[in-house]
RNA sequence: GUGGGUGUCGUCAAGCGGUUAAGACCCUGGGUUGUGGCUCCAGUAUACGAGAGUUCGAAUCUCUCCACCCACCCCA
């Protein structure tokens, strides 16, 4: 049991860690381009902030967080970024900032749920937030980014899917026509629709449950019902992409699952994926830092699943560079020459190389076998004949060929 | 919460009622006492997911449980 990893958590072991970092340095690179900072919260937060601001009626909030209760406080780790970083922001006062406030950052997330391909009860997500504009500018700007993200790591397939779900003056009308509209099949829905038919009637859309699906067909549509407002807005996003010439179709299905979300809403699905197809998830969330209590601030961002994208580059082929190996390896034999290669080592790992050594005791064969398994560009062997002599026998691990250097000239010989 | 699939050494994988439960890879050591990646030899290992049951006898049959994977749901 304790020997078991809880169930929905990874190890990342060394075969996988190198290409997290590589995916993370490529994040920051992408988030530097944009102009985005990093901005670090903790790794948990007060219940309430993600019960207000996710929506109480989401299956997040009803049964995938990970509470607990200490000191008489009910806390939550992150299921997902946007919270957490919406409460710093409203607390450190950013608003006083220069609008907009561009944020990024790179976290775990916790959702208590089955375990699935793609799906994970720790995960880990690149989330950016841009706070204070309204103008779709900020929207088109968000998903150019994770366009560019994406498409630059090579995954070039991806499907972006757009919609808008409207503002809190549209919303209303669409609501009460799509509930005229099932009213006549309510006793046919499935139970969770039902449920969800007086307190999120949209949700229902998003079922795939095949009679929902039915009843479903020829729905009234959000965006038929959109505000001149929202409309003019939508307008105007379909018009940046177009200009960012990002490829998009209109997908009046997306109903994204966090309460938050108002006009923009997208995704970008991948086939690569099975049944979790979405890669990346986000929107428009005007009214998100008002409810959470601070004030008014428009804002827009994205989530992006960092498992789902490492699967994705996988299922595509796409190799991520391995790192190198170490620069030297120190193979010693003997007394006086092994206390002689610690201070070698220690000399050379000042001068910035990466340096082994053999801290097993072993024999040069296994030394050098050794060297071998660890990408070593060089072996330096050193014995009491080198010692007597002054010099090193310095191997090149690629093509076989050593020769004796003097000892001060081993750097030169290794830099390159 | 509901379905379906799978469980034999660290990994892959034979075995299908009676075997010391193969083999390969990995790992460790060695092939005349100072040299890797190939080859040869040897070595290590609490491997039959767990527990009951059937049987003279079970990794092989039955049941229960557990774990993992996949799907529904939901989402990153």
């Amino acid at each position: 049991m304790i020997i078991n990893i809880p169930k929905g958590t990874k190890d990342i072991l060394p075969s996988e860690s190198y290409k997290w970092q590589w995916l993370e340095s490529r994040i920051r690179e992408t988030a530097a381009r944009y102009g985005f900072k990093e901005i670090r919260t903790p790794m948990f937060e007060h219940t309430e902030l993600f019960a207000r601001g996710i929506g109480d009626t989401t299956d997040v909030v009803q049964k995938e967080m990970y509470t607990f209760e200490i000191a008489e406080r009910s806390l939550t780790l992150k299921p997902e970024g946007t919270a957490g970083v919406v409460r710093s922001y409203i607390e450190n006062k950013l608003y006083a900032e220069p609008q907009p406030g561009k944020y990024f950052y790179i976290i775990p997330c916790f959702r208590y749920e089955k375990m699935q391909k793609g799906r994970q009860r720790q995960f880990h997500q690149f989330g950016i937030e841009i706070f204070g504009s309204e103008n779709m500018m900020a929207d088109a700007e968000v998903i150019g980014l994770a366009w560019d993200f994406l498409t630059g790591l090579g995954i070039t397939d991806l499907k972006l899917h757009i919609n808008s779900i409207g503002c809190p003056n549209c919303r209303g009308e669409y609501r009460k026509a799509l509930q005229d509209f099932l009213r006549p099949h309510y006793d046919e829905l499935s139970e969770t629709s039902k449920g969800r038919f007086e307190k999120n009637p949209m949700r229902i859309l998003d079922s795939k449950d095949p009679d929902d699906k039915k009843f479903s067909e020829g729905a009234p549509r959000m965006i038929d019902y959109l505000c001149d407002e929202c409309k003019a807005a939508f307008e105007d996003l379909k018009n940046d992409l177009d200009a960012l010439g990002i490829p998009y179709e209109v997908d009046p299905n997306i109903v994204r699952g966090l309460d938050y979300y108002t006009k923009t809403a997208f995704e970008f699905i991948s086939e690569d994926l099975g049944a979790q197809s979405t890669v990346c998830g986000g929107g428009r969330y005007d009214h998100l830092v008002e409810e959470v209590g601070g004030p008014y601030t428009p804002a827009v961002g994205f989530g992006m699943g960092l498992e789902r994208l490492l699967l994705i580059l996988e299922a595509k082929g796409i190799e991520i560079p391995k790192p190198a190996g170490c620069d030297v390896f120190i193979a010693t034999l003997g007394e006086r020459p092994k206390t002689f290669g610690l201070k070698f080592a220690k000399d050379l790992r000042a001068k910035g190389y990466s340096v082994l050594t053999d801290v097993m005791g072993r024999g040069l064969k296994a030394q050098l076998k050794y060297a071998d398994r660890s990408d070593a560009r060089y072996t330096v062997v050193i014995g009491d004949d080198e010692l007597e002599k002054g010099v090193v026998t310095l191997r090149d691990m690629d093509n076989s060929t050593q020769k004796e250097i003097a000892i001060d000239k081993i750097e030169e010989e290794i830099h390159r």
